[in-house]
Parts: C-alpha cells; sequence; structure tokens
DNA sequence: CTATTGTGTTTGCAATTGCAAGCACCGTCG
DNA sequence: CGACGGTGCTTGCAATTGCAAACACAATAG
C-alpha cells in the first residue's frame, strides 16, 4: 500500500533523515524550520504546508517532487513529461507561449489517451504505485479516427476561444 | 504583510481560469474549495497550502507541477532544457503532433527574434546550462501588452478561425 | 552527585489558512 | 420600477499552521 498520504510524508521524511545521519534539530535548522514542528510533521501530526515541505527537501537534499509526491500533493500517475519540463524551462518564450504549447501538449496527451485507452503505456521511468481511481478524462469523441481531432488548434487562440486546457466544452457539475 | 511570489501564483490561476473560460465560483466548486479564498488567492492575497494548490491545479485539469513551479514550491532546474530535443524524444505523441508542436515552437521562437532580435542564444541544441535559476520576483514578459502575434501559426490551421466574442479578459484593478 | 550537552517531545500562543455569510455590481426579464 | 441570476469581493470566525519556551530522557564530563 503505497497510498501516499500525509503520515506516510512523515515516516519518509524521518527515513531520509536517519538514513542522512542528521539529527531532527540540525536538519530543522537546514531546512529552517523549527525543531518542535519538525517533529510533529515527521510524527505525522501536523500536515506541512508546501512551503515547509519544500525547505525540508532542500535541507534533506531530495528531490521535491519526492516530497510532494510522498505527502500525495503531487499525482505520481502524472506523467513527467521531458516535453513538459523543457518547455516550463524555456526562457526563450514569452509566458503565454509556454503556456500554449504546454495545452496543446497536454491536449494532444489528452486525445491520445480518449482514443488509445488500452495503450497505456506511459513514460513514466519512475513507476506510480499509486492506484488510482479512474479519473474522469473522456472529453474528447473517442470515435473520431482522425489523426489530429479538432480542438488542437482551439489552444493557439487563448483569446478567442478556450483551449483544449482539458475541459473543451465545460459542464456545469456542482458536486 | 510581503507575500513573496504569491502574487505570480494567483495571476497565473487567474489566467488559467479565464482562458478557460470558467468562473471563480465554478473553478472552486470544481477544486473544492471556497469561492472567497480562491479569489483572495487569485489576487495574491492569501498563500494557498499545497493541497488547496492541487486541488485547483485539478480543477484547472493542468499540471500540478506547473502551479508548484509558478509558486515557486519546485525549483523548476530540469537538466534538459532544450524543448525541441524533448519534443522529438517523446513518444508519447504521433509523428503529426510532434511536427505540429515543433512548427509552433518554431513560429514563437521566430516571432520573438522578431520582436526582439537582440536576444538569441540556443537553437536546439542546449547552449548555457544554468545550475541555479535566479529566483527572480518578476518575470514579466518585455511583450507583455501584445499577447500573441496573430499568424504565428498560420500554416497550422487547417480548420476555421473560431468565432471571436469581441470582449477579451477584463482586468482587475487592485486597489 | 551535579552540570552540560545531546537527542526528540510537549505545551501554550501569535499568525495564518480556509470558509460561511453577506455585500456590491452588472445584465436581463416581469 | 423591482426581482432574479450572474459575476467577483469583503467580512467575521473556527480551525490550523508554525514557533518559542520548556520538558523528559540519555550520555558524558567535572
Amino acid at each position: 500500500m503505497a497510498l501516499p498520504k500525509v503520515g506516510s510524508i512523515g515516516e519518509y521524511i524521518r527515513e531520509q533523515r536517519t538514513v542522512a545521519k542528521i539529527s531532527l534539530r540540525q536538519l530543522a535548522a537546514t531546512a529552517g524550520v523549527s525543531n518542535p514542528y519538525l517533529s510533529q510533521i515527521e510524527r505525522g501530526l501536523r500536515k506541512p504546508s508546501a512551503e515547509i515541505l519544500n525547505q525540508i527537501a532542500k535541507g534533506l537534499q531530495i528531490s521535491s517532487q519526492a516530497l510532494y509526491v510522498q505527502a500525495g500533493l503531487i499525482e505520481a500517475r502524472e506523467p513527467d513529461s521531458d516535453v513538459l519540463t523543457a518547455i516550463r524551462a524555456d526562457h526563450l518564450i514569452t509566458e503565454r507561449q509556454r503556456q500554449v504549447l504546454i495545452d496543446i501538449y497536454e491536449s494532444f496527451r489528452k486525445e491520445n489517451r480518449a482514443e488509445a485507452p488500452d495503450e497505456d503505456a506511459q513514460t513514466s521511468q519512475k513507476a506510480h504505485p499509486a492506484p488510482e481511481p479512474p479519473r474522469d478524462d473522456a472529453d474528447s469523441s473517442p470515435d473520431d479516427e482522425a489523426p489530429l481531432p479538432k480542438g488542437y488548434l482551439s489552444a493557439l487562440k487563448p483569446y478567442e476561444t478556450p483551449p483544449s486546457n482539458g475541459h473543451v466544452t465545460q459542464e456545469t457539475k456542482e458536486g
């Protein structure tokens, strides 16, 4: 049961800390948090904010994302695409262009998932140990065999049309 | 109260929301947060916890990591930040989609070069690896007023021009 | 035996998150 | 004109975060 919950994040931190052979106080100092608070975090008595988590990750010199995944703040099944990270890291394009690219790419991924849900061969070298319940991302028409379904371009007109940000058609569902 | 980078995350969320043409209340409902709180987050008056951030990302159906990066909670220092290389290496998209992405990216680069020919660095290979990205507070693009030059993808429009609404996103002035 | 230093933990408390309720504004419909 | 539904914003308030101070225990030094 690798279900990431708040309790396990504490164990994870403590484990990492013990492995690194640092004392609680020391890690607290390095991370810039108070020792009692770190203690409570490790014991699962407190739910640290992302900022604190980030600090702790720095103090432990581990990946912030690993910690977030452990905390359940990042869905591990979320494909950590190199394309997306590359786009985000690119500083040669404007923020809007970046978002457009991200939108398009994610829309592509989504279309592909909708058309071939069986081929679940994600890129993830990093396994996704979290058995997540099914998600409602069926928005596009799966019948469409067109190589490039409509709507992939709508993301290119961020001021005129809603991009295929995810929901091409907005449905009002109060939950 | 000093709100470090929270402002940018708020703007980012609001931009994503307006682009997706969702109302604040609707996103709040989808994300499972209260509408006033979301309002405050978007205006940078509150610093949302990672949990809330994650919920919002889900509600917007965008990557949680994108939000975390925007919030400065994840160091976006991914090793290879070459967009084109990443796109070419990606096997989760079709060949056609790949070509579209490459076209769009290159057209973006072209537009930027046309507007700011002063800056020119890498084209397809990584030129200068930045191990430590500066924690910049303001990352406003120079071409802020002109969002995206039209015609940057005229060759990529196999369908039609979507109907324009006439009224663009309205900015809210604080104060 | 009494300090001192080390570990992690518990205890109040200021500051903050996050929300329910309500306000102000705009457009439409009777 | 007034009622209704839509948008976002402001206001108190419970619940929580995160910390400074102090605690309990263990090992070493004087």
